[in-house]
DNA sequence: ATGGTAGCCTTGCTA
C-alpha cells in the first residue's frame, strides 16, 4: 500500500499537477494539506474520474486537508481531539483498506512571540495525546502531513539562519521527538540517513534552484506500520514544474504483514 | 540590500 503526503498550497491552483501525479505515482492514499477551499468546492469530479475517492475537511481561504484514496475512506475524526473551540481545518483521520491514516496540517507557528507559537505547541501536545491513545488500539497507523517541523539540523539548508524560526526552535523539535518517542517512526529517516533531503523550498529568493529547502513533511508510522515499511522517498519532480506548490510529495510503501 | 513569491480574493493575511 503506497501512502503519500503533499501540501498542495491550494488544490484548485494545483489541480493539473495533482491529477498528473496521481496518474504517474499511483498512490493508494494521498493525504493533502492546504487545500485552501471549502470541502464542497474541492474539485472531486476530476479526481474521481481517475478512480479515486475524496474526503475533505475544508475552510475558506486558509488551511484545509483531504484524503484521496483508491478504497473508500471510513471517517473516524474530522478534527484533532482535545479542543472543541479550535475551528481551523487541520486534521482528518480515516480507515482506508485496514490502515488508520491521518492527514495533518500542523500550525506553522511564526512569528515566534505572537500567539501563533503557543497555538502550535498546544496543537502538538494534543497530537501527542491523541497519538498515544491510538497506540492502545494496536492498529496499523500512519500519521502523514505537513508537520511544519524540521526535526534536526540535517533537515535544513541553513541551520543557524533558521535557529529561531518556529519550524526549527528547540521547543518545536522537542514536541516532535515526544511523538517519535511514543513509538512513531519517521519513515524517511528509517530508510535514509543522508542530510540535505528536503520536502519544501520557499518560493522566494530562488530557494528551489539553489536546493535550499527544509524537510518538514513527514510520514510517522506506529510499530505495526513501521514493521511493514518497505520503501520511502521524496518525489522532487512536482516541485520542478511551472506553477508548483512550494512542497513536494513524500511517500512510503507499506508491505503485507510480516511474520518476523 | 529588511527585499523576495504565491494564493486567496483584498487593498492585507498567511506561509
Amino acid at each position: 500500500m503506497k501512502i503519500a503526503t503533499w501540501n498542495v498550497n491550494s488544490v484548485k491552483a494545483r489541480l493539473p499537477h495533482l491529477l498528473s501525479w496521481l496518474e504517474s505515482a499511483k498512490p493508494d492514499a494521498l493525504c493533502l494539506q492546504e487545500i485552501k477551499c471549502l470541502a464542497d468546492d474541492f474539485p472531486s469530479l476530476e479526481v474521481k474520474s481517475l478512480g479515486y475517492h475524496v474526503t475533505a475537511v475544508g475552510q475558506k481561504t486558509y488551511n484545509g486537508v483531504a484524503i484521496i484514496s483508491r478504497e473508500k475512506a471510513e471517517i473516524v475524526h474530522t478534527a484533532l481531539p482535545g479542543d472543541d473551540t479550535d475551528t481551523q481545518a487541520r486534521y482528518l483521520e480515516a480507515d482506508i483498506a485496514g490502515v488508520r491514516i491521518a492527514t495533518i496540517y500542523l500550525p506553522n507557528g511564526n512569528p515566534v512571540g505572537t500567539d501563533k507559537y503557543p497555538y502550535k505547541l498546544a496543537w502538538m501536545k494534543r497530537l501527542a495525546d491523541h497519538a498515544r491513545e491510538l497506540l492502545d488500539e494496536e492498529r496499523t497507523v500512519v500519521l502523514a502531513g505537513d508537520y511544519n517541523i524540521c526535526p534536526t539540523d540535517d533537515d535544513v539548508y541553513d541551520p543557524v539562519g533558521w535557529r529561531e524560526d518556529a519550524l526549527c526552535r528547540p521547543e518545536s523539535r522537542a514536541a516532535f521527538r515526544i511523538i517519535a518517542n511514543l513509538g512513531y517512526v519517521d519513515a524517511f529517516r528509517a530508510l535514509h540517513s543522508e542530510p540535505g533531503r528536503y520536502s519544501f523550498w520557499d518560493y522566494q529568493a530562488g530557494r528551489w534552484h539553489r536546493d535550499e529547502g527544509l524537510r518538514i513533511d513527514h510520514l510517522m508510522l506506529n510499530p505495526q506500520a513501521a514493521d511493514r515499511l518497505v520503501a520511502c522517498d521524496i518525489d522532487r519532480a512536482p516541485r520542478a514544474k511551472e506553477k508548483a506548490s512550494d512542497h513536494t510529495p513524500v511517500w512510503c510503501e507499506i508491505g503485507p504483514p510480516r511474520l518476523i
